[in-house]
Parts: structure tokens; C-alpha cells; sequence
DNA sequence: TTCAAAATTGTAATCGGTTACATCACAGGT
DNA sequence: ACCTGTGATGTAACCGATTACAATTTTGAA
């Protein structure tokens, strides 16, 4: 393998040259950057970017910290992220976690060793020990985000959208609304439903805890969890869902069991994903700008690397939702 | 930042022993490995991987080509990948290429600035210049294969898998046949097709290039493609579409135009997503092994990466697919 | 022509590990 | 006591680039 000697001994000229034909060809000479180059191409010389990336101690690497790269929602997000990256000159480590925090922690330490210059997190738990004197690494917090801004977030207005979609549910005449919450300790649960709570509560609608179900975001618990709400006494003529693949499943089931969507239960999502638009019914849901995350973390994230000083303000971005109405939502039918 | 250098100053040892107590620590005596795992814990000292990866000339990084990593199937193909490669050590880096060859090219050139010890490909263009003397790098070719082994494969067996769905839908009574096929120029068209036409020609059916449309595996491709089928003068009882988004896509474009599926028009599709299983009717499909691809991929990279010689065997592996017969399929009405 | 400034090129140290080889200590056999 | 073999440790070269600084050449104004 030839390396930059071998190239400016065969061009004639010094390491530096070489180097900086490759690096900053502006700098050299147009005679002898024809030179080098024609060495270079010679030797099938490419410079070596791990000695490069060492030298300069940057990996030009981004990790992405993911649950699970499966869900259409967050490979939305990863395209994002790996085009902007991709023409920032930076490449895209996938860190696939499965939520598991150990495995967050491992993918995490991968800055301490410098084989990324910083995270892209797409859930809520800092992984690292925030007690630890070891100095903080650049990371952007996005989509899912914890409560305290420990770092840069980037966030939808999740309450906002919640209640955004109680009020069309209200609007359409719906009094008993359930709820399928995704699992309990995820801030995106808590915002959601707070968003809930707020348009139940100007329109004097009682909540009631039993009307709400919980899933875990995947399609089949949508289908296992809406039983619980169909049981009820006072069986919910509407079911908002806090994602769409868990109302797809949900929607499956209640017709399993023989009720009509949107007939006797409208069913509302959370994401819009592919799917959700041509479901049957189409599913009514909140579209979030998924890939603008992504570029919109890069950009963010791309900042405090390159920031001299490392004096960041903890910016917290919020995006904004579109209440998508298609046709899995009507009003109920006694109305 | 500490390195290898103060720690082995600290301890009050040489460098080598420091570095031995990192890479082989059962060569240097318990007394010592304390003191230099003391020191180092004093330093907050992390040995720097991308100085010895540089070393080494290797950077435990595989470099995965795909075309779109938000299509369904394949983001659990990488999933399988993740799940393989960090077990193994490796890290992932993600190519995500749009099909576009330059940036298949960009990508791949990675190997040769030692930036990915190999790569995975879940497309068929060749991303390096055949003629050019340049060394091939490790490469495993999966899913969709080139047709002329430059490297080692993975895939299922379309043909047969097409073939078994032709079958069952030839077994249900169908003899008017419709086929949503991906792009022409796909290897995976061309195989599922040939599965298809066997078929028919052991049945004695005719096939009528007419009742072939071609879509591009994306939803709305098959809520577009499928008019051709529904105009023609012979309409369809069935049809195969080569992928389960076009097949959903497809689904919804029938029930729109007033046929229902399956009682007017079976529809199958291929892959086995998610979905699938939560569309109104369910999906028939085929089921890939799609996180298999995966694991397998990676084995079989890293022992080329690892081999000594690069005496490379191109094998061919086929992974096996399964009928999944579910209500979107159904006898013809007059049968 | 002359000389200072600007542009170009060269020399050599450096990044943080690994490892071949040398050295040393010590156990155990004679 | 002496020698040998083994295991632990140390010394220093090396990987392939970048870059501070020095040296050289070119440019252009006087």
C-alpha cells in the first residue's frame, strides 16, 4: 500500500506537499499539484483518513442512539440524519439499542475513545454518569427527550399535538374518548397526555383512568390493548392512539371483534407513518416532520463540535406537528 | 487528555506495559495490571481507538449499502447487521444510498481510506470500477444479488418463492393472474418473474404481457400501477404484487374503484412486513428471513475480513422463504 | 538591477498507540 | 554454584498523516 513517502519520492517533491495537495491543493502550485496527482494516481495512492482522523483526533463520525431502527418513525429520522451528515462530511454510526441502557452506555463511551465526535439520541435516558467527572460529549437530544435539559433538544410540541387532536375528536361530538398511552415512564406518554388532560378539562369532560389503555408502541400491543377499553361500561366512541402502528393494530382488533372504524369507534394515530395513509380506513393521526429532525440534530449537533468554546446554551427547538384528518375518524353516531 | 504515556508515568511503568494491560492484560502480572489499572482509573484514561485502530490499519467498521434504510424490510435486515456486528465488535456505519451509484461509489470507496474494513451491499450495481486494478475489498452482496457473482451472495429463492405463490393462487382457482412486478431492471424482478412464468407454463397458462405492471416497490407505485391491471379486458381474479407496500398501495386502489379484496380480487404480496399481518384482510405473502440476512452477512464478511489469504470462494447462500397464506387471497367468485 | 514581501516548498516533530527485540529476574535442574 | 528456560518488563521504532517553522523561490515595485 503506498502512503504519502512513497507518493513524494515518486513525484519529487516532500511529504508536505503531498499532503497538502490533498488537503489544501489551493496552497500549492499548479505545476507541481500535477505532479503529485499524477504520482498519486500512479501508486492508486488514497490518503489514509485513519491516519488523518487520528492525527487530528476526530473520527468525523456521528452515533445515532436508536430503540430500534425498524420503526418507520425513527428510520424516518435516520435518513435525515445520514443525508445531512453525509454532506457535512460526516459519517453515520448506528447504534441499534433496543432500549436497553447498557447497551446505550457501550455505544455512548464510543466518543470517550474517539471513534465519534458526538450522539444524536433518539430517547430519554443520558448515557452517562452524570455524576462523573468525565467531561461531557456533544449530544443532541431529540424526538423523545428528557424531562431536565441535561443537552440540546429538539422536540414536537407533544402536548400541543395531543390536544390538538382531543379537540377534533371534541369537535366531531365524541364524550367518551380513550386513550392508549405508550409505556408510562416515556416523557412522550406524559406530555401526550397532559395535552389530553388540558382539552378535557376546558370542556368539562371527566377523565377517567379506566379509559385509558397502555401499549408499548408496537402494532401488537395496540391489538392486545384495546380490549380493556372496548370492555368498558361506557364504551369510548373514539380511541386516540399515541402512535400509529399501535392503532393499526388496535383498529384490526376492533373489527375483529365486529365493530365498524370509523361506524361505532373513530380511531386516531400519532406520526404519520407510510402505512397510516393507506390503511383502511386512512388513519387520522399527527403528521411530525421526521427526516427534519434529523437534519435539523446534525446541524445542532454539528455546532457544538465545532465550537471552540464549549459553552452551550442548552437550546431546546421545537417542531411543528399537522393534525392530518383522514378517514378513521367521525363523529359518533348518535349524534 | 491522558495517554498512554502519563499513565505509564504514574503507574511507574513503560508504555508497553500499560498498553500489554489493555490489549493482553493475562501477559503482565497481577501486581502490576492494579497499579496500572489504579493509575489509569486516577487519569480518567480510556485507551484511544482511533490511534489503535490507525495501528492496526483497521477500523472494525462495516460499511452497509442500502437503498433506502425506511423501507421496512430492509431496516430489519440492519437490524440483524447491528445485532451481529456488535456482538462481533464491529461498528455499523450506514450508506444510505437513494439507489443512486455515485453515492454507492462514495460510500464504498470508505474501505479504501480504511474507514470500513468491508462492505455489505443490499443492492446490485457493483460499487467499484470492475476494470480498474484497484483491490476488491471485502463485499457481501445480499437481498438483491447481481447476476454475475464478483462477490459472495446471500439471497432468497425468489424464483421458487414466486413460484409457491403462483401455485397457491393457481391452487385456489385463478387462471386470470395479474403481476405487479418492481423495476425491470431489478435481478429481483427478473428471478420472481421467472418463478412466475414457470408456473404458468406447467399449468399451460398463457401469460399476456399486459397483465404485468411494473411498479417501483414504493406504496404509491401500487396505487398507481394497479389501473393497468383493473382496465384490462380479461380483468384479474388475483394479484401478485412483488412487494407487500405495492400490494397494500394496490389494495387500497381496488377497494377505491369499488372491488373488494379478496372477494372480486386476491392480492398477495411478498416480504412479510409488519403490516401485513394488521391490513384489512391480512396479508398472503412471502415471509423473508429478513434479520438473518443480516446475521449471516456479517459472519461471513468478517471471516473474509479475517481471512489470512484472500483466497475468496464466491459463495452463493439461499436462505429459505415461507408461504404465508393469510385472508387476502381467496377462490375466484365463479369457481 | 535590487530588494522586500509574498508564495511555495521542505524538514522534522508529533499524534497515541503496538510490538519486535532486548533485558532482567527468578525458578528449578544439575 | 552454575546454567537454562520462562515470564515479566522496558526501549525504541513504527504506523501515515499534519503542520510549525525554516528555507527557498517568485513576484513586483522602486
Amino acid at each position: 500500500m503506498s502512503n504519502i513517502r512513497t507518493v513524494s519520492k515518486l513525484a519529487g517533491v516532500s511529504v508536505a506537499t503531498v499532503s497538502r495537495t490533498f488537503s489544501t491543493p489551493e496552497s500549492v502550485s499548479e505545476k507541481t499539484r500535477k505532479k503529485v496527482e499524477a504520482a498519486a494516481k500512479d501508486l492508486g495512492y488514497r490518503p489514509n483518513l485513519l491516519a488523518r482522523n487520528f492525527r487530528a483526533k476526530r473520527s468525523y463520525a456521528i452515533m445515532v442512539l436508536v430503540p430500534n431502527i425498524a420503526n418507520p418513525f425513527f428510520s424516518r429520522v435516520i435518513s435525515g440524519i445520514e443525508a445531512s451528515a453525509q454532506a457535512k462530511g460526516y459519517s453515520v454510526l448506528l447504534g441499534n439499542t433496543g432500549g436497553r441502557r447498557e447497551r446505550e452506555i457501550d455505544y455512548a463511551s464510543m466518543v470517550h475513545s474517539f471513534q465519534a465526535d458526538g450522539i444524536i439520541q433518539l430517547s430519554a435516558s443520558y448515557p452517562f454518569d452524570i455524576a462523573a467527572s468525565e467531561i461531557r460529549p456533544p449530544l443532541v437530544n431529540i424526538c423523545e427527550c428528557y424531562d431536565q435539559p441535561v443537552s440540546p433538544q429538539i422536540q414536537l410540541d407533544n402536548k400541543g399535538a395531543a390536544a390538538a387532536m382531543v379537540e377534533h375528536l371534541v369537535d366531531l361530538g365524541h364524550k367518551q374518548i380513550g386513550i392508549m398511552i405508550g409505556p408510562s415512564s416515556s416523557p412522550l406518554t406524559h406530555d401526550r397526555l397532559a395535552g389530553c388532560r388540558q382539552v378535557f378539562d376546558r370542556h368539562g369532560i371527566t377523565v377517567d383512568d379506566r379509559a385509558i389503555a397502555e401499549g408499548d408502541f408496537s402494532s401488537q400491543s395496540g391489538f392486545e390493548a384495546i380490549d380493556k377499553l372496548l370492555s368498558l361500561r361506557k364504551r369510548p366512541t373514539a380511541i386516540f392512539c399515541f402512535n400509529d402502528e399501535m392503532a393499526i393494530g388496535a383498529i384490526r382488533r376492533i373489527r375483529e371483534l365486529g365493530f365498524s372504524v370509523p361506524g361505532d369507534i373513530s380511531v386516531a394515530g400519532f406520526d404519520d407513518i407510510d402505512f397510516a395513509s393507506y390503511c383502511a380506513p386512512a388513519l387520522t393521526t399527527i403528521k411530525q416532520p421526521a427526516e427534519l429532525f434529523g437534519t435539523r440534530a446534525v446541524d445542532l449537533l454539528c455546532e457544538i463540535i465545532e465550537m471552540p468554546a464549549p459553552a452551550i446554551a442548552h437550546e431546546r427547538l421545537t417542531l411543528p406537528y399537522e393534525l392530518i384528518i383522514r378517514g378513521s375518524t367521525a363523529p359518533p353516531r348518535n349524534t
